[in-house]
DNA sequence: ACAGATAGTATCGACTTGATATATCTTATG
DNA sequence: CATAAGATATATCAAGTCGATACTATCTGT
């Protein structure tokens, strides 16, 4: 999923400039599948206008800058059509913990506990926030995303506060052992 | 954590050349939280040797290409504990099935159905891998790691199955309703 | 015999990130 | 009341990254 198609798709559910699609990816129900750059979706709406996938208006508001709002046209609609009609790529998960877990313990096995203890405090932090979401948004479809979000988020923090223990006792044999 | 990172944390785990390096972040238990490309693993790594932060040897094969196997030096190891102590950063996760759902929703409610009943199957067959990779791998942090990641697989798949007749009764409705 | 996978290094264009610039208005805080 | 901080808005740039491809040689399956 390029910036390309997600700017379609958001633009599927309704007009919308650069700076509240930014918004939308980073907050909204987006925020926890998907991210995009200023500097990948000002682009990526450049050429979907120059390619007849969406037009583009100029709205003057008051008391604050200009907003190019952009609208799909049926071009576009017919475009996400298509993409989406081809299976879904697998998803992508990057995660630093998870890294650096591993790496600890070859540079550092007490980092472990740390690392452990502070992304259980990011997993009730992300659960609450998506809770959050679930109050705000109520389309049928994304209130399935968001708990399906949930579902994942708490099997993690449960896994966490299960297995803690046991991993810090298999490693506290192997620092004893290499010492 | 950037390429560089990924190669100096694989280094700490043992030699290895990029090729190595390349096959465990797209199959070892790396596999499933990271990614790279050879486009990002082998400047990364001639960029360290040049820093010192790591050395590179020739070794002649019988019968395959000469690999360039790199190791982590002292100075290496210290880039790579300086880096651990900070806060790892959130993960990113970046996941086309679940645009794909908000966005179907907009241009082709059918397809959602279909998009549920393909990840299931793909949910089963990450867990297969998963559970695969226990029985080879045996560190205690890389079993902890493998079974975070088949704790949230199994968790997103229950939500699956558990809230996929549920979502399809009430886009049947919005179906109807719009019709 | 021949296609395709495996082992290996390497590069390139296109895309993306993260930081930064610019400018104005609104909201806290001391 | 001043002033810092943050929201609203567009836009660009260097540096990093992906995905495809190139090249060569061997091993495996049909």
């Amino acid at each position: 999923m390029d910036v390309r198609t997600l700017c379609l798709g958001i633009l599927a559910l309704g007009d919308a400039s650069g700076y509240e699609i930014k918004k939308m990816v980073a907050e909204g129900s987006f925020s926890f599948f998907s991210e995009a750059s200023y500097g990948s979706i000002y682009p990526a709406l450049t050429r979907l206008t120059e390619e007849g996938l969406v037009t583009c208006r100029e709205e003057a508001q008051d008391k604050r800058p200009d907003k190019k709002v952009y609208s799909l046209t049926p071009a576009g609609r017919a475009a996400l059509r298509d993409t989406l009609r081809k299976d879904p790529g697998p998803d992508r998960h990057r995660s630093e913990f998870l890294a650096a877990l591993l790496f600890a313990e070859a540079v550092s096995p007490e980092r472990v506990r740390d690392l452990i203890d502070e992304r259980v405090a990011q997993h009730e932090k992300k659960i609450a926030e998506l809770k959050g979401l679930l109050e705000e948004d109520v389309s049928a479809v994304s209130r399935f995303v968001i708990e399906y979000g949930i579902a994942t988020q708490e099997a993690a923090l449960h896994y966490l506060k299960r297995h803690r223990d046991r991993l810090l006792g298999e490693l506290g044999h192997t620092i004893e052992a290499a010492e």
